[in-house]
DNA sequence: TTTAGTCGAGGAAGCGCTTCCTTGATGAAG
DNA sequence: CTTCATCAAGGAAGCGCTTCCTCGACTAAA
């Protein structure tokens, strides 16, 4: 850890003039300031924000109260699921819990600079379609990180992990269809370079090989409502006798429900279809769907207990825990 | 502020003592632990989180890294795209933004005291239907607090808030379904006893009453899909002519529009309806629901500045911001 | 009785930073 | 040539807490 003191004595300056120099105050000569700046910039000089705090009286932090049903009222989004458990389970510890943003458009250094100068003892991610070069980007920081869903493994730092069982989870949507009479099965993926979708295909593929079916009818999609209602019209042109379909996500199963309607195909008389997620969504959709339950809560929460464990043991080695899945059956089966 | 030393003092020990004692170690006498422990608890002693960080060497506080993709696509909640604006907006300061769980069993002095144990400067609630009782609450603390919507006035602290034109909002409303030649107008309201369901009542009912129109026909319901439908019900029972209605949430709106199918009411052909909100629901609802647009994003970003400013200068008064709100024209009126 | 060992408690240093106060240098005014 | 401001810079104290180290008192063993 580089100090204050170590920045100075770079300058040539005491310590109470560094001080000056990185907080802007004018009553230092521009050289020295210069000089200053350039030293705390060579050495990677980040303040100690207790040390700040401490000194100055306060403690430049603000809450954003969230009330227990505030977040409750968001069970619509996989995100927001994950993050009621992960505050739940923060609020029994001792531990603060800090937002920390991303910016679409922020640059790599730029984001672990910020990330470095939080002065956090550890992070949390929660993975989704569009993070996916979050892991290789904290793998360069040696901060404890667990990742809520399996990053894919591009990167050779141990990374850890909280997941739920994605192969269990697509294995139950395969039988399900199967046992349903279904024989000609199609499956509608997320981002192929996602560890979540790898292995939900993994499972998927695996059952209906076992059973003797074809399992390569695959489309790639997005996670999103419109990407799903791509793909299902793809698959469609690609195999007109399409008896069944495994969506990975909830939202995807709402635009491929919407393009099996526009197509004239009912759900489930013409087509089972076997869904991902059950958010509300599954339930709101006509016809509700048949859909894998992720324990996302639960996941929020451990997430939450891992990372502590990690800090507490960095050398112990990587976090790599699987919750199980569940197959909630409604009316699109 | 009351410190360590205040503590030790108090109770008859030295600092080191009162140390072991405030952690629990195990080298010091019960009795002495236990006086300890009265004389924490007497002058209310709260550990500054900095400086023990400074000393342990630790800081104790986690990050959830929040990209903004993330935050994007929770759009379908008032919380969520309220957070959104916080979010981007505390992201271009050096602050940290802190979340803190309210759990729906905890006690108001239990709260404070986990408040005040935070250390933050300042703190914002985005006020919900479930959590009225939150300003009276805060106002007892001297902690400077932004609210995002108006609290009732029954507190006498001058409360500081932002919040959209809801009075502006409703009168536009009133006037969409005036000028579509509706004559038989009803409102559902949210719960009565929150300052947003006040505002918006009085907006409406004086446009209708500028216009001669009857404005008692009033049904209060609670911003919830079901109680929505609910309250459609009633309304059209007591007045079956009914041609035109206005509904402070798209939430609500769904309910009624789906009780309003159900007795065979057309929408907008026998009944015209506007709603409050314009979260997705209003796009993907059946018909698409004409709705007063709230600035959200705006008004979670403004909370920020807000509270900045009064932490700044808290004796230089309440903030109280209005920011306006528009009127969304799609397929329902 | 002496010696070693335990246990509870306090002194004091120090975490990394800010800031008050002092000092030396420089230039302007008398 | 002195006297005063003015300015840039450093010394040192101190923010509130933890913890290493030391010390005295008391008990058990020799």
């Amino acid at each position: 850890m580089v100090t204050l003191d170590d920045v100075a004595r770079e300058a040539g300056v005491s310590r109470t003039t560094a001080s000056r120099a990185i907080n802007g105050k004018l009553t230092v000569h521009p050289e020295r300031s210069a000089a200053v700046q350039r030293a705390a910039e060579k050495l990677g000089f980040r303040p100690n924000p207790a040390a700040r705090s401490l000194a100055r009286g306060r403690h430049d932090s603000v809450a954003l109260i969230v009330s227990e049903t505030n977040i409750e009222g968001m069970t619509n989004s996989f995100f927001a699921m994950a993050l009621h458990g992960a505050i739940r389970e923060i609020a029994k510890t001792d531990q603060q819990l800090v937002m920390l943003l991303r910016a679409n458009d922020e640059s790599d250094e730029k984001f672990l600079r910020f990330l470095e100068a939080s002065h956090v003892d550890g992070a949390m991610v929660i993975l989704e379609a569009h993070n996916t070069e979050l892991p290789r980007l904290l793998a360069q920081s040696d901060l404890p990180v667990v990742f809520l869903g399996r990053p894919t493994e591009s990167t050779e730092a141990p990374l850890s992990y909280v997941d739920s069982d994605n192969i269990g989870g697509s294995t139950l949507a395969a039988e399900a269809l199967i046992s349903a009479g279904r024989r000609r099965i199609g499956v509608i993926t997320g981002p192929q370079g996602m560890g979540v979708s790898q292995d939900r295909l993994r499972g998927f593929q695996q059952a209906l090989d076992a059973h003797g079916l074809d399992s390569s009818l695959v489309a790639e999609s997005d996670f999103q409502t419109a990407g799903g209602a791509e793909a299902m019209g793809q698959l469609l042109d690609q195999c007109p006798d399409l008896d069944g379909v495994f969506v990975m996500s909830d939202l995807m199963a709402a635009g491929a429900v919407g393009a099996l309607k526009a197509r004239g195909r009912r759900v489930p008389e013409d087509i089972s279809l076997v869904s991902f997620d059950d958010t509300v969504i599954a339930t709101t959709l006509e016809p509700r769907l048949t859909t894998v339950r992720q324990p996302l809560e639960e996941l929020g929460a451990r997430m939450v207990t891992a990372l502590a464990e990690l800090i507490a043991a960095p050398a112990a080695g990587p976090i790599r825990d699987t919750l199980p899945t569940t197959l909630v059956r409604r009316d699109s089966v």
